[in-house]
DNA sequence: GCGCAAGTACTCGGATATAGAGTGTCCGAGTGGACCGGG
DNA sequence: CCCGGTCCACTCGGACACTCTATATCCGAGTACTTGCGC
């Protein structure tokens, strides 16, 4: 029961990604660096965030990462399950059916009541993942910064950021 | 963020144990045959149990495990805390204090905010599980059954309950 | 001088090596019962 | 026949291999800019 540092990088890059205007992108490279990460395992996981539909790309020089959804749209939970994967943590693996006296097919008609279980909690793991957007969080660190953390994302903007000439898209 | 396969093994363990009487006990190897699991790996999450003090053991022949605790005070949470580990599955890496411009040192005194929500999410998770108990999951079983998981359980315990002359301890 | 075309440098994308944890196994310490000998 | 001592078989306990996923990396496809040539 453990998650993927992944995770930790995708949210962070996500809600820098969140900053900037339309018509602007990112480099994986830039993100990387910012973030102190190896450039080549973030770029994995940016990709996963692409094919989920969170963030759009833009090809060749001067190309990059934008987000494809409004930071009010986006959930933590969305970034998690595109990193993750979307299936479930406790995967049961049904093991009534094992040994010498397995339990008869009709009672899996109906979920094992340990998986059940399991997948509630679960469900409100999610639950609680799916409130707070991208949004929420840059709101919340606005209220307690004194202007030093918006002041070390603009000059990282300042210095990164690239107009795509492409209309934004995914 | 996905779960060991010994934590199913360790929860159907635990409902069986929750079945015999006072002073009984039933050996690994009868719990990993009765299951179709590698004796050898059940074990070592029966260990876990045990030095959590979920389970107590009595050595020698005709020894083996038995409740520790009634399956009333026995939560899921507490069998998966046992086998996972206690410490949270999103561990803040602080990311924000890499790269070649860090956020000052004041800034750590507070969580950083995605760390937070991570934890609240999982708290509400763990929550689930704790309201979950080994005596409620035997009762919904219960509920749904026939007879024949009675049947089933019963014939297993017959042919692999030992009586302890030691008393119950832990 | 202007337009076009080829070359180049930089981007993302997926396929490929490595490390650590989860998975599975083994041998050792300890204990209760069984057996044997003595009383 | 009864009792004590020794031996043995079976248990849990922790230390030791193996495998698979998460981690980290590299090379390939594609595109916009640059540069050179022709008109």
């Amino acid at each position: 029961m453990k998650l993927s540092e992944g995770v930790e990088q995708a949210i962070h890059s996500v809600a820098m990604l969140a900053s900037l205007e339309a018509d602007q992108v990112l480099s994986a490279a830039a993100l990387a660096e910012f973030h102190g990460v190896s450039p080549s395992y973030l770029l994995k996981h940016l990709q996963a965030l692409s094919r989920s539909g969170i963030l759009g790309t833009v090809p060749g020089p001067k190309g990059g990462y934008h987000l494809a959804q409004t930071p009010e749209d986006i959930s933590l939970l969305d970034v998690v399950l595109a990193v993750e994967g979307p299936e479930p943590a406790f995967r049961c693996k049904e093991i009534r059916r094992n040994g010498p006296n397995p339990v008869p097919e009709g009672f899996f008609k109906a979920p094992c009541q340990i998986n059940a279980a399991m997948l509630r909690a679960e469900r409100s793991y999610r639950a609680e993942l799916r409130k707070v957007t991208i949004a929420h969080l840059l709101a919340e660190v606005r209220e307690d910064d004194d202007g030093t953390l918006a002041a070390r994302s603009c000059a990282f903007l300042d210095a990164n950021v690239r107009i795509s000439n492409q209309s934004r898209q995914h």
